[in-house]
DNA sequence: TTGTAAGCGTTATCAG
DNA sequence: CTGATAACGCTTACAA
């Protein structure tokens, strides 16, 4: 046992001296040299299976598993162009919302021996940019998984690379969206059945397209059942954002109400119920996505879940798609969004 | 509005076609040319400023921002063997603790111009060297943030790359640890001070070095306030092991639990709830890692609360300093946990 | 301070 | 099927 008692030292060096990095990394060219062969040869071999002498591959393959060889992909990104590497921008990796969105990607890129490059924006809309320019010349594709940047911004971007973008519609670039209607929809549907006439919506940052969507679609589902909707003035996308928003949504006077996210419902919750009033008796709350935590708040949430890690994978699929050269992008299953009834509405 | 009402397709191909990506990027020989000066006079003026006649500098930036000029980092990496990227891996991104750990190594890599590239393992430890093995060539060193492999697998990675393993100590590896036992010796002086004589552990994976070292150290510290301390069968560090091992913990009899993690907690906490066990009534529980979610739990998570982000800066900026070729990894501040005490702990 | 030239590890083209 | 050989875009002695 290497415990040493309390008073551990942050950074350790660890017993012994750490170790350096010496021995260069076998190339194809000692690979070549082993196995008695051209390096040219031994590139075929590796790279291209099949097109190959049988008995010379077996040779080579030998070579390369007993000099413990891999290949350089800075290397092999030169003369091909291709990194094997998508990046991933996201707004704010404290968000929940980015698990799946990470996971999803991660997933379908590793499947396909790709590897992700994540990068964070900070809600800011220069911080975005500057990533997305710095992480473009490294990977050979992007996705913007909620995107602050201008369209012609955007445009730009999905000028020099393969991008895609999430939840969000950029002319002439590829986009992932999942349906929000059918979630509202069916959201609305059950506040209208539990009597509420009067919601109101706490929209998200002004520049996320993600925020307008799902106002205008509140907007449209309630006018179909002649429910008044009024907007409120945005929050920051996070719990604090509803937490602080908590006066203007009792000064509305909505009997229920949607947020632009789950952050923003379980700040506004908590903002609440600390200060005396009930959910859903007092307030019915519906937020979006589904976040983890979602299920055990007190109450639980009723929010409209999207399929976050699908749409983060599609989004990946079908970079490796056009990378590969299809034309059209492998359009993916529906994407549905649908609502999670749980503890936080009840009747008006 | 582009808003086509419901009935959106996953996939958009947008509006306008999808865009090409014919333009291939300008060089520094485009620079030279432009500039009317040498490939190499642009590589030395763009890579380090100062060595160079400020005229020229001035007359090759322009150059530069007219041809919209940015570097290959393939191409930079091959000579010069550094890809200017660190390697993640965490053992399940669905974790929130790992959303601090990837912030905060994120924010370190992009503050000194480096990108994080990110793995998942899944738990499993043949994915996790798998990855490892992945990344490693295209990476300039490697954080191993849960690790499950073999201490000599580890050092076989480190051999080839600066590796730094969080929370875990490995011969001859670097490692960034936060100190278990503040936190631990806080909580069971908490505990004491409730009346608390007959306190349990919920073990995480037997592969984890942190559920070991957690263990111990409360062992440590029961016994030397004569606690009684036992050891259930350990569970998986995921809600669902919390669940799960509710049986056990009423079972075994304890006025106090402490989890290895504060999924497991909050998993057991819900279950408990559910089936009629008052939290921290009929048991008091105790959390580590001090989540996303840990404050809003009914009743909140007591739990013990460790430096994630400051633990995963540290561990990048140690990486970082060691490429910058510093013999004495950058000893950071002394990480230290402490105890949140919130609502699931009460009187014995 | 700047130019020359070699080299980084692969892939790709072209003969053989 | 395999071997030369020229890129790929950048860095870096070494010279000038």
């Amino acid at each position: 046992m290497t415990s040493t008692g309390s008073g551990d030292d942050a950074v350790a060096p660890a017993a012994g001296a750490t170790r350096a990095h010496p021995r260069k990394a076998a190339t194809i060219y000692d690979i070549a040299q082993l196995a008695g062969v051209d390096p040219s040869t031994v590139s075929r071999a590796l790279s291209k299976p099949g097109r190959i002498n049988a008995i010379t591959a077996q040779k080579i393959q030998e070579a390369a598993r007993s000099l413990n060889y891999r290949v350089n992909p800075a290397a092999r990104a030169l003369p091909t162009g291709r990194t094997r590497t998508i990046g991933l921008i996201v707004s704010d990796i404290t968000n929940p919302v980015f698990f799946d969105i990470v996971r999803g990607a991660e997933q379908e890129a590793a499947n396909q021996n790709y590897t992700l490059v994540l990068a964070e924006s900070r809600e800011s809309n220069d911080t975005e940019l500057l990533t997305a320019h710095r992480l473009l010349p490294s990977v050979d594709g992007l996705i913007l998984a909620t995107s602050r940047l201008d369209s012609e911004q955007i445009q730009e971007l999905a000028d020099e690379k393969p991008v895609v973008v999430l939840n969000r519609v950029v002319d002439g670039v590829e986009s992932v969206v999942a349906d929000v209607d059918a979630g509202v929809g069916q959201a609305v549907e059950h506040l209208a059945g539990l009597g509420h006439r009067r919601v109101g919506y706490l929209p998200g940052p002004e520049r996320s397209w993600v925020s307008g969507r799902r106002g205008e679609a509140i907007a449209r589902q309630c006018a179909q059942r002649d429910i008044e909707v009024t907007m409120l003035p945005a929050a920051r996308p996070m719990m604090e954002g509803g937490r602080q928003s908590a006066g203007d949504v009792l000064a509305a006077g909505v009997t229920a109400l949607f947020t632009y996210n789950d952050l923003q419902a379980i700040g506004l919750l908590l903002e609440l119920t600390a200060t005396g009033t009930r959910v859903p008796d007092g307030l019915s709350i519906i937020g979006f996505d589904d976040i983890f935590g979602a299920d055990f708040t007190t109450p639980p949430l009723t929010t409209v879940a999207a399929p976050h890690a699908e749409t983060a994978a599609s989004a990946a699929r079908s970079i490796l798609a056009r990378l590969d050269g299809e034309e059209r992008p492998a359009s993916g299953a529906h994407l549905r969004t649908e609502l999670v009834v749980r503890g936080s509405t009840g009747p008006a």
